[in-house]
RNA sequence: GGGCUCAUAGCUCAACGGAUAGAGCACAGGGUUGCGGACCCUGGUGUGAGGGUUCGAUUCCCUCUGAGCCCUCCA
């Protein structure tokens, strides 16, 4: 990272003196296949925009930039169309390990943020039932990312926004109430749509033997509260914390609600057609207007979400981040044309839509619905597969490809799990260190450090040196899943290091270099395991 | 019918417009007088189809095919 930086200051006083204008070339680890350490297109996009070939343009970098930086260039190398390789002097990349360890815990932070305020909401499920497989996906992404942007340097709320009100909680009440009169004996039927998990049941019984046919309390109230602390539990077991549990009634009680629809009648936005009120959302790119109060003058869903999202805006977050199932991808553009019309930008509202999981038991497709009796819940999959591993598992790939979450198969796999591939790499290193403590270590001779280790140990320093760099673009494209890939790879790395070279050994030397590098690689791979919300354990 | 997303190895998935497209699983063989064998090594197949943009495309644009999802005065 630091050394990339210098070699960007290098590139950009060479365009200079050079009287070359690239802004936007790129300078990247080389790939395995060169065996350069950084490479930069700068000579090809240079060579694209003027007359000259690429590769004399390259040449003439070269010898320039070798001239700025000759303490860190060992040599550099003119490939095929341009490209410009560039070979590192190994001093620099042992001072390089030395700062990683002297950063420690630390390593991996940046201030790209600079303080800018995020607001993330995510998982708020509705509070009709416990939280299922889906939603593991978003809280697995959601949290990550959140960890991910604090530690490049945002200040980060996560938040759940709760739909106490509406159609879905007057159903909840009714099947309650269903089967509340089952349990005085009395001959029901649930009508097509009511919950009918068992927490339903449960829920009732209680009622019955608190309350009885008492009228004084609250239903409703009473069945959100439960629901949202069994929701409360499920995410806390889950490694996953909010900082604001956000109602939609208390948006009603502020007459917040009302506040924007007048805003909204005030900018012409409005228009009354049979019988209800509509928004012009057309306007700002929805593909049409949308009804905002209901022939019955209820608003909508989406007249709580409008208000909803400005509030976040008006609470001074800079930037706003929406975790949603993908199955909601149709409502974006009506959001973000409620805060163009507010005079919100749109962009500020980045919308992370990840594609359902799809579960299967043994070969049979599982219904995912809430409102079917039969489906599957975060907290049996974290009971079967575990929390980390389901983590793991819902954040090695991108949001925008499905997810199919065989139970069985996860179960099957699960000592095979890259998860704990990852974490072993980790416990493994933990005990070449408890093993130095106890100073009878068996000594074994044949150790000294040859030039091919010397090779190896810097492709590892190499891959060390990205992890702050991972973690950027992780923040800045909002993917957590390039650090789980990331960690598999260093895994793999040590593993392989670890199998052919021993650490503790008779050479004295040797051994303080060793212990040095996996010492730095259980650290990022503690770092990186924890803004996955992961454990790096000591012991497996 | 319209829209969003996706299509990469036998399977599950990676790859800021970069060089010879990578991992894991599965399959087959092999490996430790040793700090943890939950490990390591060796095997091979490829971007759904067709165009375009350019030094260069899995990536961007268009057409087609196929899959999932959404098209409520539900949330």
């Amino acid at each position: 990272m630091r050394i990339k930086n210098e070699l960007k200051k290098g590139i950009d006083e060479v365009l200079r003196k050079l009287h070359l204008e690239i802004p936007d070339y790129s300078l990247e680890f080389a790939p395995e296949e060169i065996d350069g350490d950084f490479a930069t297109n700068v000579a090809l996009i240079a060579g694209s925009r003027t007359e000259k070939l690429s590769i004399e343009i390259a040449e003439g970098i070269s010898r320039a930039l070798q001239e700025v930086e000759p303490d860190t260039i060992e040599r550099i190398e003119v490939a095929k169309p341009g490209f410009i390789n560039i070979y590192i002097v190994r001093k620099r990349w042992h001072r390089e390990l030395a700062m990683i360890l002297k950063e420690g815990k630390n390593y991996g932070k940046t201030n790209i943020g600079k303080g800018m305020k995020i607001l993330i909401e995510f998982v708020s499920a509705n509070p009709t039932g416990p939280l299922h497989v889906g939603h593991g996906r978003g809280a697995s992404i959601g949290d990550s990312l959140a960890n991910i942007l604090r530690e490049t340097g945002y200040q980060v709320v996560k938040e759940y926004y709760v739909n106490d009100i509406g159609n879905q909680i007057d159903l909840l009440e009714k099947s309650i109430n269903i089967r509340q009169k089952e349990l005085r004996g009395e001959e029901v039927s649930l009508p097509e749509g009511a919950y009918r998990g068992s927490y339903v049941k449960e829920i009732a019984e209680e009622l019955e033997s608190k309350y009885g046919k008492k009228k004084s309390f609250d239903c409703r109230e009473y069945a959100v509260q439960k629901i949202l602390s069994l929701v409360r539990k499920d995410l806390e077991d889950f490694g996953v914390k909010f900082d604001r549990w956000f109602f939609e009634s208390t948006l009603y009680r502020k007459n917040k609600v009302k506040e924007i629809i007048d805003s909204l009648k005030n900018k012409d936005l409005i228009y009354e057609k049979d019988g209800a009120q509509w928004f012009k959302s057309s306007q700002f790119g929805d593909e049409k207007d949308r009804v905002v109060i209901r022939e019955n003058k209820k608003p909508t869903y989406f007249t709580s979400d409008i208000t909803y999202h400005y509030d976040k805006f008006r609470r001074g977050s800079k930037k706003v981040i929406n975790i949603w199932g993908a199955d909601h991808h149709g409502y974006v553009d009506r959001i973000r044309a409620s805060l163009a019309a507010l005079g919100i930008s749109p962009e500020d509202l980045k919308i992370i839509l990840y594609q359902l999981v799809s579960l299967r038991r043994g070969g049979q497709q599982v219904s995912m619905s809430t409102r079917e009796g039969e489906f599957v819940t975060l907290r049996q999959v974290m009971e079967e597969v575990g929390k980390d591993a389901s983590r793991f598992f819902f954040l090695m790939r991108g949001a925008d490809s499905r997810l199919d979450f065989d139970l069985e198969l996860a179960k099957k796999q699960s000592p095979e799990n890259p998860v704990y591939y990852v974490q072993y790499a980790h416990a493994r290193i933990c005990s070449i260190f408890r093993e130095k403590r106890k100073k009878e270590y068996k000594k074994v001779s044949l150790t000294e450090r040859t030039e091919e280790e010397e090779k190896e140990s810097i492709e590892i320093i190499k891959r060390l040196s990205r992890y702050p760099e991972v973690v950027k673009n992780c923040a800045q494209r909002y993917e957590p899943h390039h650090l789980t890939g990331y960690l598999q790879d260093l895994a793999k790395c040590f593993h392989h290091y670890y199998d052919k070279y021993r650490v503790l050994s008779g050479d004295k030397s040797a051994t303080q270099s060793r212990l040095k590098l996996v010492e730095a690689i259980q650290l990022v791979i503690s770092n990186g395991l924890g803004l996955l919300g992961i454990s790096a354990p000591q012991r497996m």
